[in-house]
DNA sequence: TCAATAATTAGAACGTGTTCTAAATTTATC
DNA sequence: GATAAATTTAGAACACGTTCTAATTATTGA
């Protein structure tokens, strides 16, 4: 039997993890350029096949990279500020805390992730972390009503929805280019705020107005001029 | 002199247009498969060569032929419906249309955009277009605004750039497959609808109510289960 | 008409992600 | 320890986007 722990499962698991490590250091070193799947493979001592048999793509590793990466979770429980309005900001910044702080990093990861999504079956995100993350908004916009700031005759599934739009909106943009990395956090704060905004209490505005008059400010002493507003679309 | 309408210019906007043309045609007929540039160019009767010297990049063409495609601003003009207020929400669905009535073309075309997007000079879309649109949306919420829909204490400019995320969080949903072509609309609409009313003065926020509900119905009639949420990111 | 200029062309080439085959190597089972 | 099963491996191969060179064709200007 021996479950999982086989000595096979365990070589294939060591050769896992070599590959993943291989890349995110190819990423931090090399900055997308040489991040070919001949030159991970050769960083990782493994052949060219072993990332297709472990992973399936190229895309599969990356993402396998940027779940190692990312620890939402387990960084957002020790979030515990003042009141439920806060905790959201609270876990806004901390999710784009990550790509603030080292941009270089997650925006080629993204960017590769972008470049190769495609006709396969991975989306951007692995289907549990989507779930994750959607319980754990949900959570937080459901204390938020629980607290009274919230109006009840807008579903909170529909704000969480805008909300991730925003966020994915933004980050998009931010990965093309035409949204600066010092901009990023004011201005997915700044639509957050707004969707909450529509969907609050009076008590609830108060905070959102404050919120938001910080984050203004934020972007106000940053990009400035023309050039980085970033309507993507239509 | 003769301008631009010299023989040599003349031929090259001829090639030009074929080359469009031939792309246009190679992804309403066979969806994804088959745009290479090779195809594309056997397609135009021009040499593979010709696509890099007139657009630069396969990227280049297929945002060609979206240019081609969308003429949002001749089409918006004849948009006059009631206030302001709805006015701004025709505009939402004359732009989505263009992606619901066709799916499977601007998926793959949208598709191949980002695919593409990576370490060269064009976005997501052509700098004039973009400060096109960003004037239309603008002079949308800029009206609303004088017909006293939406309160003076926060700026235009930011409520535009929100539901630029918006539609861009959510067409990037759409085109990696996570959100529904029945449900890309009506998630939109709610999205700018909650943002506006984050911004509203009560005049304003009936209208967006019945809009709001509106949507919410569209939505509960189609995707309805799991699997089509959609929180892309964080 | 003739030379100069500009553009397209054919074709090879490079590096890429991915797939495949056959051989070699490791692990599991008796 | 020998046999069978599972994986990795080396290496070729494919289609792709892109770039380059040399040759050819078409347009311009006198």
């Amino acid at each position: 039997m021996t479950e999982d722990v086989s000595k096979r499962e365990q070589a294939k698991a060591e050769r896992r993890r070599r590959i993943v490590r291989a890349a995110r250091d190819l990423i931090r070193e090399t900055g997308d350029t040489d991040l070919s799947m001949r030159t991970l493979a050769q960083r990782a001592e493994v052949s060219l096949s072993t990332p297709y048999n472990l992973f399936g793509s190229k895309r599969a590793v990356v993402l396998a990279v940027l779940e190692d990466e990312r620890d939402f979770a387990k960084r957002f429980r020790k979030l515990n500020a003042g009141n439920s309005i806060d905790r959201i900001f609270g876990a806004h910044e901390l999710a784009f805390g990550y790509y603030t702080s080292d941009p270089d990093f997650y925006r080629t990861l993204w960017r590769a992730l972008l470049s190769t999504s495609g006709h396969d079956d991975t989306g951007l995100a692995t289907p549990e972390r989507l779930a994750q993350t959607r319980a754990i908004w949900l959570g937080l916009l459901g204390n938020a009503a629980r607290d009274g700031f919230l109006s009840k005759d807008v579903p909170i599934e529909l704000i969480v929805q805008a909300m991730a739009q925003i966020s994915g909106g933004a980050l998009l943009s931010w990965v093309v280019g035409s949204l600066s990395t010092s901009a990023l956090t004011p201005t997915v704060g700044i639509g957050y705020a707004l969707c909450l905004n529509g969907a609050s209490n009076p008590s609830g505005k108060n905070l959102l107005q404050s919120k938001m008059s910080v984050y203004q400010s934020e972007l106000s002493t940053v990009g400035s001029g023309a050039a980085e507003y970033s309507p993507e679309t239509m």
